[in-house]
RNA sequence: GGGCGAAUAGCUCAGUUGGUAGAGCGCCUGCCUUACACGCAGGAUGUCGGGGGUUCGAGUCCCUCUUCGCCCACCA
């Protein structure tokens, strides 16, 4: 009995309103839910402390605090919020921690952009105010996003929303850098970096993009010192960089060089000796040999030059424009000073042609680094920075993974993982930023070193050693040196004791883009090895990109997006939900039209209002009467509607328990068979789609029907199995479209007020394995209702006439067709009359598995040429396929080595066929004569 | 330059131990059949990218070619 109280909306008890409304049902339906704490999890009732519940973890990847919702967070949320509503139906007590990153270098570019509007810039405001004033953009229109996520359904469990930058995770932040100081794997290097002009600081190599660009190489000649009419011939991308050339390299092996190694050549412009030095880094191969030295910008010249101990002047400043910098004194010619690099490049290459230096220009395409944030092109700049050695750090991540703690899902990440987890490169981790996790650096100037760096845990004011005032890093650390302690700093780390930590760590699984494999997972998983002996989670599903018709990402810049809100306004959170599971196979792409919201997600607008309308039939049938409860049933009370349902109800849990489980490997990792099985929601989704529609409705409802509107006691089982059954159906799909589900499931009959679909329980399939005879009996009339469907539209039968048809059959069907023949009658409006033999004349003819045969006479309809010519049509089709057949099965090869079953099933089918053809024989015989 | 992946119905994609191809959308025909026209019933459409091989049998395994995509890389 529907205890909650009808809206006015509704007409009456027991009813629903004739059309979903989407837009005012989720956000009520989501309060609910909130308020009655369905998403909080309870680290007490976990087994890892006092409870009896497995736990579930998943942490969000955080989005930017500043970020707007898109479809790729759509994508990635709609996915973990079906595993976490999965998991929570499954009793575990789940765990999607939320939150937000701080986002160093995006979040100060939006600052600085709206300072830029005023005329500002950083600098004019001073690092204090410029920090407030982020920190208060971001407290005022920060996390816009996670309110967004609760409009798609999101079951995250916001009272332990997280933000990287918060007092809590900057303790975290803290902490590792120390520990990892500690244990030696912290260093500040002198190198060359990535540097990007625009931003003014160093990027990581990650976040530095390579771009495939066409460009020029220069082709230069450099005469040697002491003979000027030889010279040799460098090739670069960069001319303007040669202001800062210290030598030429060429390979010691390369014998047209050998006896020039040690001489002098003279750099162009400058009209400077520089020498002329050997190293393997010079290819022979590659255009003349000779490569032109410049260490100050460019990471390998940078090795040559320490190498050889050579001078390393900067001539490009931190703007990117052409300065002498550092060490370089009257390298820069008056004429280029001030010069942005590329006029410098320009005005470089004019005037080493005007010099006769320039040997040619040819086209050239190379991989330009950009910055990933603002997209300027990166400058390969020498600096100091803060740097983690990674290697040591990487082996147990990489063993995790090949020993199968950890699983990457789809497999073919694995290799990309592992080849860069083995070719690891150190970590630079400081930025030259205002906006993030200050580096937790003093310098004492008094002290001489190593005292003279502390690294401290404490705000530091006065030198440990000596009392002198100490002065901290200017520098702020990577955004994802936050952001890689995720699943450890939001549990409580490093508060070992903390509760949260000890109940979900490990986390279960992280669900994230392949973008970011390297950004962060693989820096999770390591960090999660580094500071907690194990790994943060188990399983690492990599799903695709939400692209456009023409394959292109969608992006804010390319205008191609697609607003998941607008579609959740439009046709609702489901419909989007449904669309985006269904239509993404495991790390697949989803192709999306932007231009056509409508044909892009009536896929899933159709089949929530096609469950919406099952809830209309079901309630407008059963109303607010009682109904038995279902376990009372007996199986002889059952009808073979029932059965049959009951049979399909029972095959779609367990394929869709199969398509998503298993939840976490049976052992500590994950065995050969689980490693690749399960995560699988589009199958599941398409199981749960063909069970609801193409089962429940297509058939049971409409068998029922008639069952339904009789009353008596038939009437009480059908409505007891109709309401278990849609029960089921909506356990079964509430992780993919929740809010409808929910919204029926409250008003299904027996439900009780204060209890949630969202936290009942997970169906389980009934003990039985084999299909129940009842249900196969009721496959029988669905062949004939079929049958007789397919009769009357290729004939052109008016749909309201009632027609004849004959039957032969064995004496078992006989028995089940006359007493389900009115079903059959109403399903395919047909009478059916049983017969030993089919009857001479023109009829429609049609034969069934198992040898039943269907006539039907139909007045007018008929033509006996045409129908003879069909029928001839028909044996030929079937003798081809029946030799074909029997020349498989008289192949020792197939009956030798095929499994028994596949043998066996096409023994079946040869004598199916055999005895269709002698049906089909006979029938020719009578209907057309000799012919 | 290395490595990886993809190519299946008009479109977007499933197809998990090799056994003669499926869904959604679209299309065609007929239906406003008292849950649903965001629907119902029926239907058409594929030399599973080309070629070769293994096998009794290949969309599925191997080789090769073509076309796209992704990742990595210090050839200036």
């Amino acid at each position: 009995m529907p205890i909650s109280e009808p809206t006015e909306s509704v007409p009456a008890p027991g009813q629903l309103p004739a059309q979903y409304d989407p837009a005012t049902t989720e956000p009520a339906i989501y309060e609910r839910w909130q308020q009655a704490g369905c998403f909080t999890a309870d680290a007490a009732r976990t087994t890892r402390l006092s409870g009896d519940r497995e736990p579930y973890t998943l942490v969000m990847p955080p989005p930017n605090v500043t970020a707007i919702l898109h479809v790729g967070h759509g994508l990635n949320n709609t996915v973990q919020d079906v595993l976490a509503r999965w998991a929570r139906m499954k009793g575990r007590e789940t765990l999607w921690l939320p939150g937000t990153d701080h986002a160093g270098i995006a979040t100060q570019n939006v600052v600085e952009k709206q300072l830029a509007k005023e005329g500002l810039t950083r600098q004019d405001l001073g690092r204090e105010k410029f920090v407030a004033r982020t920190a208060a953009f971001v407290a005022e229109t920060g996390g816009v996003i996670l309110q967004q996520l609760k409009a798609i359904g999101a079951s995250a469990d916001w009272s332990r929303t997280a933000y990287t930058f918060s007092p809590e995770l900057s303790v975290a932040v803290r902490e590792a850098f120390v520990r990892l100081h500690e244990r030696g794997l912290i260093y500040k290097g002198h190198r060359v970096i990535h540097w990007c002009p625009r931003c003014l600081t160093s990027l990581s190599d990650e976040e530095a993009e390579p771009l495939e660009t066409t460009g020029a190489l220069y082709h230069v000649s450099y005469p040697l010192a002491d003979d000027p009419s030889r010279s040799l011939v460098v090739a670069t991308t960069r001319p303007e960089t040669m202001l800062g050339d210290v030598a030429v390299a060429v390979n010691p092996n390369d014998e047209r060089y050998q006896s020039l190694i040690g001489k002098h050549v003279v750099l162009p412009i400058l009209d400077i000796p520089i020498p002329i030095v050997a190293d393997d880094y010079a290819d022979p191969e590659f255009g003349t040999g000779v490569v032109k030295i410049t260490p100050a910008h460019d990471a390998n010249d940078f090795d040559v030059g320490r190498r050889h101990g050579l001078a390393m002047p900067v001539v490009i400043d931190e703007h990117g424009v052409m300065g002498e910098v550092a060490d370089a004194a009257g390298r820069v010619p008056a004429a280029l000073r001030g010069l942005d690099r590329f006029e410098a490049r320009d005005r470089v290459v004019e005037m080493l042609r005007a010099a006769g230096r320039l040997e040619k220009r040819e086209v050239h395409q190379h991989n330009v680094r950009h910055c990933y944030r603002c997209d300027t092109v990166v400058e390969p700049r020498l600096s100091d920075q803060w740097f983690v050695r990674m290697a040591t750090l990487a082996e147990p991540a990489l063993a995790g993974v090949r020993t199968g703690r950890i699983r990457i899902l789809p497999e073919k990440w694995i290799g990309v993982y592992e080849h860069w987890m083995s070719n690891i490169r150190d970590w630079n981790i400081s930025r030259q930023l205002w906006w993030g996790h200050r580096i937790p650096v003093w310098y004492c100037t008094e002290c001489d070193p190593p005292n003279d760096v502390i690294v401290s845990r404490e705000d530091l004011t006065a030198c440990p050693h000596c009392g002198c005032p100490v002065v901290q890093d200017e520098d702020v650390l990577d955004t994802w040196f936050s952001s890689w302690l995720w699943p450890i700093s939001t549990l409580g780390w490093p508060n070992e004791a903390s509760s949260d930590l000890r109940a979900f760590y490990p986390t279960d699984v992280l669900v994230t883009a392949p973008e970011i494999l390297f950004f962060w997972v693989a820096r999770m998983i390591m960090a999660g090895y580094a500071f907690m002996g194990d790994a943060p989670f188990h399983s690492v599903y990599l799903h695709g990109t939400a692209r456009d018709t023409q394959g292109r990402k969608m992006s804010k810049s390319l205008g191609n997006g697609i607003d998941p809100l607008d579609v959740v306004q439009l046709y609702g959170a489901d419909a989007l939900r449904y669309t985006l599971v269904a239509g993404m196979g495991l790390g697949a792409d989803v192709i999306l039209d932007p231009a056509d919201i409508e044909k892009s997600f009536s896929t899933g607008r159709n089949f929530a209002t096609k469950l919406w309308n099952i809830g209309r039939f079901l309630l407008s049938n059963v109303g607010a009467d009682p109904v038995r409860p279902f376990a009372e049933l007996d199986a002889d009370e059952l009808g073979r509607d029932d059965a049959w349902i009951l049979d399909r109800l029972d095959v779609a849990i367990r394929e869709c328990d199969r398509s998503i489980g298993p939840m976490h490997p049976l052992r500590d990792t994950w065995s050969d068979e689980e490693l690749n099985s399960g995560l699988r929601l589009n199958e599941y989704a398409e199981t749960a789609r063909r069970f609801v529609w193409n089962e429940l409705a297509d058939w049971y409802l409409e068998a029922i029907k008639t069952r339904l509107l009789t009353p008596g006691d038939d009437q009480q089982v059908a409505r007891a199995v109709l309401v278990h059954v849609f029960d089921g159906a909506l356990r079964l799909l509430h992780p993919i479209v929740p809010f409808v589900t929910e919204a029926l499931w409250q008003k299904l009959p027996g439900s009780v007020d204060g209890t949630f679909l969202a936290t009942s329980s997970w169906p389980t399939a009934s003990a039985r394995t084999e299909p129940s005879v009842a249900g196969g009996e009721f496959e029988l009339i669905q062949q004939i209702v079929e049958a007789m469907r397919r009769v009357r539209s290729e004939y052109g039968v008016p749909p309201g006439k009632l027609i004849d048809a004959f039957v032969v059959a064995a004496p078992h069907v006989r028995r089940v067709l006359a007493e389900e023949s009115t079903l059959v009658g109403r399903l395919a409006r047909t009478s059916l009359t049983f017969v030993d033999a089919a009857p001479p004349g023109a009829a429609a003819n049609v034969i069934l598995a198992g040898g039943t045969e269907l006539v039907v006479p139909l007045e007018g309809l008929i033509d006996v040429r045409k129908e003879c010519a069909r029928l001839q049509t028909d044996l030929a089709g079937l003798e081809k396929q029946l030799a074909s057949l029997e020349g498989r099965l008289a192949n020792p090869g197939f009956v030798g080595r095929a499994p028994a079953h596949v043998v066996d099933a096409e023994r079946a089918k040869g004598d199916e066929w055999r005895a269709r053809r002698e049906l089909l024989r006979t029938r020719i015989e009578s209907l057309c004569g000799q012919a």
